[in-house]
DNA sequence: AGCGTCGATGTTAACGTTGTCATTTCAAGA
DNA sequence: TCTTGAAATGACAACGTTAACATCGACGCT
């Protein structure tokens, strides 16, 4: 199929409504009807509109919709990297609620870094998304402004600030860190290590933890994204810094993992020499050798919550609660 | 900050190119050029509307622009599921290569459903996107056609079809297959057993593996995604199947890892009682115990290359090289 | 001096759709 | 019969931008 290359267009030029009224003997604006609000037109001219597109092959201007209605249909999810497994169940039930409705996700990646979250959020908001969802928080003033003005709705999830640029889902990271410190000194553990990323909301757990416990602990802060592979380093790290380690929180059920084969490597025994805590409740956790206790966040639920939320306001609605507070649970298994 | 809801955008309406150009004493279309085409206009006067634009908050609408231009700077991207990492390295570098030429990555997720592939296919031409990038095959017959009359650039990837819709970069999964087969006959493995997703490309590295063993094996056939939990599951039928099984090979690293699992649970030792080969060379698989033997594929290269195609046709110009191979490896480690 | 050329700017007309208001038709109620 | 209203359709004008062509000096060249 030696198909055409570059510029041309093959030799029609692709059919618009203006063709479907035609072949359909109707005017332009009954067949816009006809597509997009069928209770308005009788149902002979929807079947007669239906087969002019058959025949003309029309498929739709969403640009040219978009811009007269001002509706694009479409919403900016932001995340901070796709390699983030953390945030799919979000992105995945955020999808589905948006799909339902006819709306479009469009994907971002931030990359932790502000600059880069501006850039992509004016690019998003120059093709006038109907709305934003955000991981983590918008920090830049100036879009905070724009998209007030604007009047664009924005759910911030997975974090839960005091003054969201608009709508919040999400918990507190600070009440996980403390959380976490109880459950270790609870189970008796007392010399308790930390493996960290060093983005924000883990830094927010750490706080908690170390608000819990009451003191520093040994801490082994990693780069994004979190691994099996810079578990094991941290672990290797934590362990210099103090060879009698009883327990290590993660910050990723990743960090746990390599935290885990680390320790079985080293003939440690997991949990009876070093326990491990992770965060996040991966798909994995459940089923390794030793299951891994971690912190579990329905990230589902986030991203359900964000989209309904969104949808609302699209709908001109107005959101009764706008700072939605999931919590969180720890699931114990045998690593801790 | 007790934000307003619902429709009312806030008392003034956003500011336009004509806003601008007022403002900086220009006509529209010199303040278009200004910001779009710098080339064409003089340094004082790329100044007063950048001041303008800051004076009036101006927001470019790309809608009106990309409906003018007929060029939304907007690609499709197209992958089975989010949550699949295989393919994260190349939508990474895809969105790398389209965003340094200014141009964004649309995703979406077909769900190994042929009908949603089509109905993400129509929404994504509706917008009007530029380009195409589909992981795998357009199955559609109708969608070929739509894209081709367009005039639409498509490259399909992550395999090596003889008659591509359009261009494609990949490699041979059946010659994986043959690879994986002629590897574990080497290295002495005689019963050799087979754990596999059910997708396509999945079937045809089997059917390699087939034919390079000429003759049929053991097999655990489970649904994507592929997971540590289905691994286990998967090597636990294999057993039933074969107690005497000696190798394993896998089409995914994350249901390599859960067969190694699963047989250190049972006391068999990898690969002394148990050797065992994923595919995809994932970023765990050089850091578990026993490190995985598995297939290298250059996926960030395919994403580069499917960007760097669709770029150039995007500019008008031909693409020589429309079939790319990048070729696979085996990666030699411990588990077998 | 006259010519073409180039750089900088402007005028006009779209791109393809939908909101708004107007018109027609027909049935039901007074 | 006349009014009233709802259902169905239509005419027109936008939405905000850019392509295409036009204009107008200034400059260098023959």
């Amino acid at each position: 199929m030696p198909r055409q290359q570059g510029a041309s267009p093959s030799s029609t030029k692709a059919a618009t409504l203006h063709d479907v009224a035609r072949v359909a003997g109707v005017s332009l604006i009954t067949a816009s009807r006809a597509l997009t609000k069928p209770s308005l037109v009788s149902d002979t001219t929807i079947e007669r509109v239906q087969a002019a597109v058959q025949a003309t092959g029309y498929i739709p201007n969403l640009l040219a919709g978009s811009l007269k209605s001002s509706r694009s249909r479409l919403i900016a999810g932001l995340v901070p990297a796709l390699s983030v497994a953390q945030f799919l169940p979000t992105l995945q039930a955020l999808t589905d609620v948006l799909d339902a409705a006819g709306y479009q996700l469009m994907l971002g990646q931030m990359r932790y870094d502000n600059s880069r979250q501006d850039a992509l959020l004016n690019a998003m908001i120059s093709r006038r998304v109907d709305g934003i969802v955000v991981t983590g928080l918008i920090g830049s003033e100036a879009v905070r402004r724009q998209v007030g003005q604007l009047g664009i709705p924005v759910v911030e999830t997975w974090d839960l600030p005091e003054n969201p640029t608009d709508m919040v889902v999400g918990f507190s990271h600070t009440a996980v860190g403390r959380a976490v410190a109880a459950y270790l000194v609870g189970k008796g553990y007392g010399r308790i290590g930390l493996a960290t990323g060093d983005d924000h909301r883990a830094q927010l757990r750490r706080q908690g933890l170390l608000a819990g416990l009451g003191r520093e602990v040994p801490t082994a802060t990693v780069p994004a994204p979190s691994s099996l592979a810079l578990g094991r380093r941290a672990l290797g790290e934590l362990l210099q810094q103090d060879p009698a380690l009883r327990a290590v929180a993660c910050s990723a059920d990743q960090l746990a993992q390599g935290v885990v084969v680390e320790a079985l490597a080293r003939g440690l025994r997991v949990p009876e020499d070093l326990a491990v805590c992770g965060f996040g409740n991966a798909d994995f956790s459940a089923h390794t050798v030793p299951t891994l206790t971690t912190v579990r966040v329905d990230g589902a639920a986030i991203g359900r919550r964000a989209g309904e939320m969104i949808l609302a306001r699209c709908r001109g609605e107005t959101v009764p609660d706008r700072i939605v507070d999931v919590g969180f649970a720890i699931a114990q298994r045998e690593s801790a």
